[in-house]
DNA sequence: CGGCGTTGTTGACAGTGTCAACTGGTATTC
DNA sequence: GAATACCAGTTGACACTGTCAACAACGCCG
């Protein structure tokens, strides 16, 4: 023990570190089973640690399901940024962007959306969510016809959003039977697409636009 | 103790009444603060009492979350049987059941579709989610074109599952943003028609019956 | 009667989140 | 320069958890 190490970055704090190894664990196992003590073991500091820089476990996990949602946002916005003009297109370049968080961090999606944590507890969380439900926001906008009135946009990006989340999370919690044929990514962009025609069907004979 | 008491009936067994309690105690808690201990205090037996019958926490809950979903499930059961006739408004009625079995049981939904339990684990459990599967299978046959083919049908009974689930679950772990306006069962509602609108839509391109 | 499985008990163990008290260093202030 | 306050981290304890092991009452069957 006792190494000379060189000068710490920002990223080499404590607290920070010890979400990192929290988001490490995550990936294998789910948050209920993360305890305090062994993410502080990890780093090779006392069990209080973390108590130190967080006061319990609900606010780290707070900390942690902000770090993990803002770079899968920030994974979001890559995938995006490296996408064509076409709004459908990037519609479902969101929605392939984010089926793969659910899929490959399934444990800090749940964390992140799930009720192990408030997220007025953590501004950074709470603004990892509004980050990726402003993205969601700006793709469907630009889907859908050019008149139409902001609060039938909210509900489209809201149905949107649960209907990827319900058949995504179902997926990977896989409870969907397997009688239902083909995979969840063809049976996710199908729905996202019936979704779409219904829109349109509704807006050429609904309430005249 | 060892009083001779009348004849038991089925649910005056011990098992039968930690599962009871256990459900009582959902109502008010997610299943993860949930102890066995607490379970068998409440029932005045030792705190080895549930093992003794399940063997371990997993396997008690997944009892637990059979006993709940299987409830759920007659409770749709019940809901349908007082319907008319109409496809459509069965689909919505079956809708409205779920939404409230989520609503009013959230920590039961989560602990019977939940990661916690494997289903496997407990054949009630098992038999449970196939009952409600089969109630959503036959009620959203009801209103599709009749000569539509089986894994098509199987995988619009699961993109509206997950619709429902998804926007459902938002809605009740408080994640839809406040911007959103209306209620969630008006989106729920309307998102389910702008399914059936979608697929509608869809089929009218081809052999339009 | 004697063995035996079922149902339940008591006692122990390691692991958990959390509280309280302490320590060492660093910056501030007189 | 010394005293003070504060920040980061430690040690030790507590109650609570799931689980294991050993034991006790009971009905049943030979």
């Amino acid at each position: 023990m006792g190494t000379t190490r060189g000068i710490q970055t920002a990223s080499d704090t404590l607290d920070e570190r010890l979400v990192q190894a929290a988001l490490q664990m995550l990936t294998d196992q789910p948050a209920a089973h993360l305890s305090l003590r062994r993410v502080a073991e990890e780093l090779g500091v006392s069990h209080q640690a973390p108590y130190v820089h967080f006061g319990n476990k609900r606010t780290f996990l707070a900390a942690v399901a902000g770090a993990g949602l803002q770079s899968a946002a920030d994974q979001a916005v890559a995938a995006l940024a490296v996408s064509g003009d076409d709004p459908v297109g990037r519609l479902h370049v969101l929605t392939a962007a984010y089926i793969s968080f659910i899929r490959e961090r399934p444990h800090v999606h749940d964390l992140a959306y799930g009720p192990l944590v408030n997220k007025p507890d953590h501004p950074r969380l709470q603004r990892a969510a509004i980050a990726y439900w402003n993205l969601l926001h700006d793709t469907v906008a630009a889907c859908q016809p050019a008149g139409i009135p902001e609060p039938e946009l909210l509900r489209r990006c809201a149905a949107a959003w649960g209907t990827v989340y319900g058949i995504a999370r179902l997926g990977a919690l896989d409870q969907i039977p397997r009688s239902v044929p083909g995979d969840i990514d063809s049976l996710l962009h199908e729905a996202l697409d019936t979704l779409r025609l219904g829109w349109q069907a509704s807006g050429s004979v609904g309430p005249h636009g």
